[in-house]
DNA sequence: TAGGCCATCTGGTCCT
DNA sequence: AGGACCAGATGGCCTA
């Protein structure tokens, strides 16, 4: 952060390599024709098209520093959304701060739960008795971004339905509430925020 | 020290 | 033309 704006102003010096007009700058980047140790006779010309190509320098830099600007605040608003994305997440204050990946899979599984919460209490809501069946989590391989970042883990999340196989009247071990993807990769904090929402859910329901 | 995460810069592409 | 978006590159910081 406090380093980015000399970093800024450093890195702009370089513009390492930039078409045509870049091949101008400094001394020593006369183009491919004459080497460095140019005699005296070109140094009017060179003088002359110097100044074009330094306005156009100036011009192509202050574009540059424009887009890093806005590029900085795009990131920075996408940090802020990502933040406010934790923020409505459970979390426990001990926790360390999710990182993104962590956030968005988070979310994900999150919605996720509460989705079938709320699907299994309008069920039983609706007839009475035992909750219903699990439905296998979203998965994150019907659409590919997503399904990237799932098999990441190592898991074979895409062609597994994981569905809950265990029987919903007898919760006996909370972790079979939920399908295997939903907690595959997870702090022990997610985890339990999860089995939670699960474990509550039978308890209301039951 | 290697690896993970992050911020930033940068050039390309698409859209208005 | 200018801005938004994206992905690759780079370097810093932190942790196991």
């Amino acid at each position: 952060m406090d380093s980015v704006f000399s970093d800024t102003d450093t890195s702009c010096d370089l513009f390492p390599h930039t078409d045509d007009e870049d091949s101008v700058r400094g001394s020593s980047m006369r183009g491919a024709s004459p080497p460095p140790d140019q005699p005296q006779q070109q140094k009017k010309r060179r003088r002359g098209r110097g100044r074009s190509d330094v306005s156009a320098q100036v011009v192509k830099k202050s574009r540059r520093l424009k887009a890093n600007d806005r590029e900085r605040n795009r990131m920075h608003n996408l940090n802020d959304a990502l933040d406010a994305l934790r923020g409505v997440l459970p979390a426990f204050p001990d926790e360390t701060k999710l990182t993104k990946i962590e956030t968005l899979r988070f979310a994900h599984n999150y919605i996720w739960a509460l989705s079938e919460t709320i699907r299994i209490a309008d069920l039983q809501a609706g007839r009475g008795g035992e909750p219903p069946p699990l439905r296998p989590a979203p998965s994150p391989a019907s659409d590919g971004s997503a399904g990237r970042c799932w098999s990441s883990g190592g898991s074979s999340s895409s062609s597994s339905p994981a569905y809950c196989a265990s029987s919903p009247g007898s919760p006996a071990a909370p972790d079979d509430l939920l399908p295997r993807d939903a907690l595959f990769g997870f702090r022990s904090f997610e985890k339990n925020v999860l089995l939670h929402l699960f474990v509550s859910q039978f308890v209301f329901y039951s």
